[in-house]
DNA sequence: AGCACGCCGACT
DNA sequence: GTCGGCGTGCTC
């Protein structure tokens, strides 16, 4: 449960740590990690429950597992139960699946049923081990075979051979240069080491990461391959799939991530634990996934904001790889375009060593990148007539543009000319976004548009006339997908136009058919939010153009640069796939910043020297470390009050200076205590605290910017260190404390450790 | 997180 | 008189 602290159960005889168990709890029953075996239990004897069944259909949970689990519980300030709850499979965490008349044994019991009786008796049962499980294992054994001996040398140098049969192995192109440096520099590696590979777009890391991969399973062990999101790049997950199937098996390759359903997401799972599949590729919750022979970790796209949980427990999975494979003394490689910041800082500082792919592998230039300043321009519908000329250009030559404009709807806002109305959120504090009517019982007013708030997600029609004056001539302010696509489609009227964003991929398997049709050559032009930036191959896509790219460079938030600039590599990495000359032309009005400098030439080092400038010279992330903590209420003076609060419990704990903390630490030796801060006279009732509060800033509460989502208002407060632990101590006691501050029951906190977004 | 208890408003 | 709203408290 994500509740603070263990619960203590009697059993007898052999239940080991790490092992499931079915217990009593409250008046329902509930499955159990065993967490330890304490030789007394923390409460009255009378009150210890039984343990109401052990469970054995799985192996135990290993050791490191738990250790995962525990340092990101630790780490991020949650109960451990609630670490370990979403690590799980949904059916191995139901009690329901093992009681009752239908139970027949549990979930696992039940899927290897299946299982053997679909191999129809030829296999019987055979537990996999190592890979010698499935039809694919021919190849894979010979392959394994070849290399493993004396190490992989041999298979990584050069083009390896070619996987006869199926075609549905692309044939091996040989490496580049530079690319074969980092393979072999891969090969050298011996227990933890991370490694950032840099290769801008197109350069193969893909191959890199598939050669070092092929390595590590010859030599019996398994890889974990994390990627961004799964479900959005099935051309990465077929690839991937159909090259390591060709070392490891058919059924050596695992796929897992939040779109499976329960049972195969208990298959893969298994798979992976039981050591049968010895590739594990999923999005950032297969992190959690034990795996017995764990030899390589990769981490494709490491900059990528997905990699972070945003709801429940906040973690990163990036972070936590890094942090797995220095308990598995494995390396872990960071692969990205645009690396982060912090992980680009590391690297620099030689803490990760570094590998770039400075060169596209392929054929393909990088794309020539132009600003196009808008300020002397006369825009038609926000496009300048550069940007039209060169989509003009394109469909003449029968070849594809991509017009990326990251604001989805028809316009932000609707407006009143007449008394300057606007269209808000009655339950937020926000605008209401004109989306084109999907439901037609929707659709009134004048543009058969409806209105909908992008934060509660509250949808109404579109007023015919203004609320307030009732001016019957309200106007759409600003454009988005829709309105864009609507006016290319006007002046472009020959042309086969797609619009690729949430709202057009709502329904399943919309996203890969309509990227299939662009595959397939059947668009002409596509306009596209941030999800057309992702991973895709478009062979003939020769335009790029980027509109409204400034809103984000003048967003408070101090990554929002960072992202920007990595979103705008990806972006104009789209075009020139195929080898043939492409351009990319970027509107802003502000062609001077360096940002925009560094993307024309290509410069992400030159980008992030800038960028590590000015976050050193704030005192921000990577040069230091920080904690949010979000309050909602029903008013906004309750949230603000809270953390008001807060901060004035920790402020005394600094006044209190470190005498408080040398009550509270016995254990800890005098020497380093006396380093630490100068003894101040504790206060009378001062609750102790074990962290020096002379390297922690606490800044004022301020409310969030959008400060009412369904009619909730919410504050924040940001901690700051200039050190991890010094962090790390203070969050423990400032944790423990908030539950007994006055304002607590009146509001709703959450602490998030290192934020993506302030 | 559930699930209980518990104490005040709209129905049969 | 009863169903049911969600505040508060507990779960070894």
């Amino acid at each position: 449960m994500p509740l603070p602290g263990l619960f203590d159960y009697r059993a007898g005889g052999e239940v080991r740590p790490g092992q499931r168990v079915i217990v009593p709890f409250g008046r329902r029953e509930l499955v159990g990690v065993v967490v330890e075996r304490p030789s007394m239990p923390a409460i009255a004897e009378e009150q210890v429950r039984d343990v109401a069944q052990v469970l054995d259909d799985v192996p135990p949970l290993p050791e490191d597992w738990l250790r995962l689990a525990a340092f990101a519980a630790d780490y991020y300030q949650r109960p451990l139960g609630e670490v370990m709850l979403p690590a799980l499979p949904g059916p191995l965490r139901r009690p329901a699946a093992y009681r009752g008349k239908r139970a027949g044994g549990g979930p696992v019991a039940r899927l290897d049923a299946r299982a053997a009786r679909a191999a129809g008796g030829k296999r019987k049962g055979r537990p996999g081990k190592a890979g010698a499980s499935g039809d694919g294992d021919v190849v894979a054994g010979d392959r394994a075979a070849a290399g493993a001996p004396g190490g992989a040398a041999g298979m990584t140098a050069t083009a390896g051979p070619a996987v006869p049969g199926d075609g549905l192995v692309p044939a091996r192109p040989a490496l580049s240069a530079a690319q074969q440096a980092a393979v072999d520099a891969l090969a050298a590696l011996q227990g933890f080491r991370p490694v950032l590979l840099h290769g801008v777009t197109g350069s193969g890391k893909t191959e890199v990461y598939l050669h070092a991969a092929e390595r590590v399973l010859a030599a019996g062990r398994q890889v974990m391959l994390l990627v961004p999101e799964i479900n959005l790049t099935p051309q990465l997950e077929g690839v991937l799939r159909r090259r390591l199937e060709a070392v490891a098996g058919v059924r050596g390759v695992a796929v897992l991530h939040s779109g499976l359903a329960d049972g195969e997401r208990l298959e893969a799972w298994l798979r992976a634990v039981r050591g049968e599949a010895r590739v594990l590729i999923g999005t950032r919750l297969a992190l959690f996934t034990p795996l017995p022979e764990l030899g390589l970790i990769v981490v494709d796209e490491e900059h990528d904001p997905s990699y972070k949980q945003q709801e429940g427990l906040r973690y990163s999975a990036r972070d936590l790889a890094i942090w797995r494979a220095r308990d598995r003394g494995v390396p872990v490689v960071l692969g990205s375009a645009t690396p982060s910041l912090e992980s680009w800082h590391h690297a620099t500082a030689g803490r990760y060593l570094l590998l770039s792919l400075p060169e596209r592998a392929q054929a393909g230039q990088l794309p020539a990148i132009r600003l196009l300043d808008t300020r002397p321009l006369r825009l038609e519908q926000g496009l300048a007539p550069p940007l039209l000329a060169a989509v003009e250009a394109r469909l003449q030559r029968g070849e594809q543009s991509l017009i990326f404009l990251n604001r989805r709807g028809y316009a932000p806002v609707l407006h009143c000319d007449a008394c300057g109305w606007v269209s808000g959120c009655r339950r937020c504090s926000a605008y209401m976004v004109l989306h084109r009517a999907v439901r037609p019982g929707l659709a009134g007013g004048p543009y058969r548009h409806e209105l909908r708030c992008h934060h509660c997600g509250w949808q109404e029609r579109v007023p015919a006339a203004c609320p307030d004056c009732g001016n019957q001539d309200l106007q759409p302010m600003g454009r988005g997908t829709q309105r864009l696509e609507e006016y290319l489609a006007q002046r472009f009227p020959q042309a086969r136009i797609a619009r690729i964003d949430a709202d057009s991929t709502r329904l399943k398997g919309s996203a890969q058919k309509l990227f299939a049709q662009v595959h397939a050559g059947e668009v002409d032009i596509l306009v596209g939010t941030q999800m057309v930036a992702k991973g895709h191959d478009f062979q003939n896509l020769t335009f790029v153009g980027v509109l409204n790219a400034d809103a984000m460079l003048f967003s408070h938030d101090f990554r929002a640069p960072e992202r920007l600039f990595a979103q705008l590599m990806q972006v104009a990495g789209r075009a020139g796939r195929s080898g043939s000359a492409s351009e990319v032309f970027v509107q802003t009005g502000y062609p001077e910043q360096p940002l925009y400098q560094a993307l024309v030439r290509h410069d992400y080092v030159g980008f992030a020297r800038y960028a590590l400038d000015e976050r050193a010279a704030a005192g921000l992330p990577p040069f230091a470390y920080q904690a949010l903590l979000t309050a909602e209420a029903g008013e906004l003076a309750q949230a603000l009050g809270f953390l008001a609060q807060a901060r004035e419990a920790a402020e005394a704990w600094a006044a209190a200076g470190d005498a408080a903390a040398v009550a509270a630490q016995p254990e800890a030796g005098s020497t380093r205590r006396a380093a630490v801060a100068p003894m101040v006279s504790a206060g009378a009732a001062q609750p102790a605290i074990a962290a020096d509060m002379s390297r922690i800033t606490l800044y004022d509460p301020v409310p969030l910017r959008v400060v009412r989502v369904a009619n909730v208002e919410r504050a924040q407060l940001l901690a700051e260190s200039d050190s991890r632990p010094a962090l790390q101590a203070f969050l423990r006691s400032w944790t423990a404390l908030l539950p007994t501050l006055p304002g607590a029951s009146r509001v709703r906190w959450q602490l998030e450790v290192d934020p993506l977004e302030i």
